[in-house]
DNA sequence: AAAATATTTGACTGACTGGTCAAATATGAT
DNA sequence: ATCATATTTGACCAGTCAGTCAAATATTTT
């Protein structure tokens, strides 16, 4: 009912990413998920050895949802000052029309999931690893092309860099979704971002 | 049990805190403290209307722990620079002492729950949103007393500021809990914190 | 069309959920 | 010592939890 026109496998999928998005996981129970889905029980279990595989499926999901977006803002043609303010906008404009669709500021799925659940799953705590991982490569690929067109210092740790990225937007994630306010973000995600690249604004004007 | 020659209330709120912290809201049943805490059912629910009460109760509880020391770090007896370095020295040691205490990485036992139970209820989220502004507090009266000093420009928008590295600390401690482990804040804590704070290291080198 | 396989159904567990309650016991005031 | 109040106890509740299962129904293969 919630996702129609797809197969029970992608309707469970798709609802519990929704559900447990707006919720958490521990609030939201199989049979919440089955009844929004559409689909009963048993066939839960035919797709699904419990409701934590049911959990990571919707992860791996959600990412490969997300990944064209991370694809085209990271974009290797674009000028890599560029693709970061992109990855601003587009992580502010996804926040919006979430908050939109669901009535309220979601925040980042992966890491509510996981640190949620971290300390009682590894398959979960591992997932949200991964995923942490991947997202963090585009953010390395950006600032080595940064530091080969001399906009960083070629002794730039990128790796630490990308890190401390991730901790301010994944940050900013968690306080916009306790906070339920984009407003936060609209101010400060694109120059909290840039104040950790290290790029001057007056450089960011310039591009 | 878990915390002895304390009060039925008392034991309560002690082990809710380091139970939830642990796992979550939603994983920790009110039996499960009850039994750690060697209370009865029946008691529990003479001291608090209900579990989300307890949760309540137990993040007052866990601030005003808290509070000690952010006084002591944030003093201003203290160069202001001093105090940002002390915080971030401090929040490095704290976690790893409970880590050592519970095995595991916790984070942040305030975000952790707000973000779990922000959407879910509306008490829980208002009270992490009062903690959280009671925490900037620290930075704002910091970062004037920097302006003050001349280490920070005249216009600086403190407010801004504060909420920036407020989101790079949280992010921080929820990838701690994510990768159960304190490697990337030991890398990265006080140099991202003094970044977000637009300080040069060799300034603080100074100091 | 028959056989094999995949999927759906709904009734069913037994353990656990948050929460209630009246009676028993302890404590403090008079 | 008596009375009022605070606390503790353990049995109890109805609802929900994740998960099971055998039988019914679709679908695909032969």
């Amino acid at each position: 009912m919630a996702v129609k026109g797809k197969n029970t496998k992608e309707r469970l999928v798709e609802t519990a990413i929704n559900l447990i998005w707006e919720a958490s996981y521990g609030s939201v129970s199989v049979d919440d998920i089955c009844k929004a889905a559409d689909v009963k029980k048993g066939s839960f279990y035919h797709y699904f050895p419990s409701k934590i595989d049911l959990a990571a499926a919707a992860m791996d999901e959600a990412f490969e949802q997300f990944r064209p977006m991370l694809d085209e803002v990271f974009s290797s043609s674009k000028d890599p000052v560029k693709r970061f303010e992109d990855y601003a906008d587009m992580g502010y404009e996804a926040q919006k029309e979430i908050a939109e669709q669901h009535g309220m500021v979601c925040g980042c799925p992966f890491v509510s999931l996981g640190s949620e659940m971290a300390p009682q799953d590894e398959t979960i705590r591992a997932k949200t690893d991964e995923i942490i991982s991947r997202h963090k490569k585009y953010y390395e690929t950006t600032l080595r092309d940064m530091v080969a067109e001399g906009i960083l210092a070629a002794d730039t740790d990128v790796q630490a860099k990308a890190d401390k990225i991730y901790s301010f937007i994944m940050g900013q994630l968690v306080m916009a979704r306790i906070q339920n306010s984009l407003e936060p973000m609209k101010r400060d995600l694109k120059t909290g971002l840039f104040r950790m690249i290290e790029i001057k604004e007056k450089m960011l004007e310039e591009a």
